[in-house]
DNA sequence: GAGCGCGATACCATTTTGATCTGACCCTTG
DNA sequence: CAAGGGTCAGATCAAAATGGTATCGCGCTC
C-alpha cells in the first residue's frame, strides 16, 4: 500500500469513475484500473463493484475510504508542520520563546 | 514522500543511527539514508544533524515524527478495518442488520 | 598518526510505474 | 435485433524508482 494509491483510490471513490479520476489525477486510465486491482489484492478485500456505469463502492471500501482521507489530510498536516518548523522553530505561540535566548 | 520513507524516517529517528535502522528494516544502509535524504529534499526541511555518532532529530524532524506515528497508525487501522468488513460487513453492533434478512 | 565507525556517493540490477493499444461487456438507440 | 458508444481490464513496452555492493570522506579515539 503506497500513498499513491491511498490518492488514486479516493479519486475512483469520489468520481466513481476510473476514466473521469484518471482525466483528474492526470494518469491514463488503465494505471489507475491496475493500481485500485493491486490495492485490493493486498488489502484481500474487493472495494468497488464494477458496474457498466462506473465504480460502486462497496461497504469494505466506504470503511478504506474514511481511514485514506485520514491518513492524507495528515500527511498533509505533516507537509505544513514542517514547513512551518523551516520558517523558523516554534512559531507556535509560546510565552518562554525568547527566554531561551536573551 | 511516499509510505516507504515514512516508515524508513520513523526507524532512524528511533534508533538514532541509520546502520542500525537498516538493519532493523531489512535493508542495507545506503539506500536507507538515500531515502531520508530524499524525504528531506522534498519537505524542504532538514530533519535530521548528522554528527560522527549518529543522526540528531532535528526541531522539524521532532514535529515530523509525530505525524509519521501518526499516519503509520493510520494505515494499520484502515488494514485492520478492510479486514473486519471482509469477514462480514457491519461487525459493528447494528441493531437492524437482521432487520433486512428474514 | 593509524584505525575505527559514522553517513554519503557512485554505479548497477531489479522492480515498479505509467502510456498506448486492444479486448470484453453492457446499455442505449435506431 | 444490430450497431455504436461507453465502461473497466489485460498485454506490452519505456521510463522511473528502489535496493545492493563497493567505496569514499570525515571525525573521533587510541
Amino acid at each position: 500500500m503506497s500513498l499513491t494509491q491511498i490518492t488514486y483510490f479516493v479519486a475512483v471513490a469520489e468520481e466513481q469513475h476510473v476514466s473521469r479520476a484518471a482525466r483528474r489525477l492526470h494518469i491514463s486510465q488503465p494505471p489507475l484500473s491496475r493500481q485500485i486491482r493491486n490495492l485490493e489484492d493486498e488489502l484481500g478485500a474487493t472495494l468497488f463493484r464494477r458496474t457498466p456505469r462506473g465504480m460502486e463502492l462497496l461497504p469494505a471500501g466506504a470503511r478504506f475510504l474514511a481511514h485514506a482521507r485520514s491518513i492524507l489530510a495528515e500527511v498533509d498536516a505533516a507537509r505544513d508542520s514542517v514547513a512551518q518548523a523551516s520558517r523558523g522553530p516554534s512559531l507556535t505561540f509560546d510565552p518562554e520563546a525568547d527566554a531561551g535566548t536573551p
